[in-house]
DNA sequence: TGTGAAATCTGCCAAGA
DNA sequence: TCTTGGCAGATTTCACA
């Protein structure tokens, strides 16, 4: 039992399931559709959790009703020489940065922002993001609707 | 009482701030550091569902364990007279994809894929995505490490 | 908006088949 | 790995300040 591949039954399945489309579904509701006791379910959980298949749970928040409603993608050129780490730091500070990735093909990082409007995101890449050293180019993507968004399936 | 912005006091922030850090947070527990009753916060998560703010509540799912190690961002151009609808619908079929979104700029539709491995992504772009009709070309961005992964602060 | 109290439901542990 | 039993604590509602 020192490596294990983690095999779900439909038990788990189901758990997992029920908490991926609601966090604060009750443990012992989630036992009467599967029909085994709350405590099994219980047991299960804390399994999963060991395994670090379930890396947490959020409540989700609703960005378009804080007035945020641009959504991009922002593809960065560093200079040669630039430290990322440096880069990757200055944009932790930016909060409207949500994803940050260090990327193989065209571009050396990949954002993801969330902005009030496009001229909150012209603002954001003129002043905040093409000013940090190292950066020498951008190129965006805006997203003008949302069609999916969803974790991978079980 | 038709249209309102929604203000935040400084108890609707730590509530929103302890359940978006781990969704089931004990309501009690969340009075007792706030210092007001249960049902006091009770009151607000309502106030605060009903106001759409927050859109629902999940556990996160660590793709790894899964085996899923390869994240991509891909730009898709299609042929002008692609209905984009009927785009969607084929990639809403695809369970690697998890994001999708109409774009302005070089692409007409952007996804996010999620794959096993570099030769998963492969397979499913020449297999499943290019075959889809009125798809021209793809582009791909590969995500080396996430280094950056948020919601919006409140 | 807040509180306190009451009724009900949950979370979680232990012991055992 | 399941079940039962049980208690502490959580959720939810309500009348009232």
């Amino acid at each position: 039992m020192k490596s294990k591949t983690i095999i779900l039954d439909g038990i788990d399945k189901k758990i997992l399931k029920a908490l991926t489309a609601d966090a604060r579904t009750p443990i012992l509701e989630i036992a009467r559709n599967v029909g085994i006791s709350g405590a099994a379910i219980h047991q299960r959980l804390r399994k999963l959790e060991k395994s670090k298949l379930i890396s947490g749970s959020k409540f989700i928040l609703n960005p378009k009703v804080f007035g945020y409603n641009t959504l991009a993608f922002v593809g960065i050129y560093l200079e040669h020489a630039t430290n990322s780490e440096t880069i990757v730091k200055a944009l932790k500070r930016i909060p409207e940065v949500l994803e940050c990735h260090y990327t193989t093909g065209h571009y050396n990082i990949f954002i993801k922002l969330l902005c009030i409007d496009n001229a909150h995101l012209m603002h954001l890449l003129n002043t905040k993001i093409q000013t940090i050293p190292g950066i020498i180019r951008t190129e965006s993507v805006i997203s003008l609707d949302q069609q999916i968004d969803r974790q991978i399936q079980i």
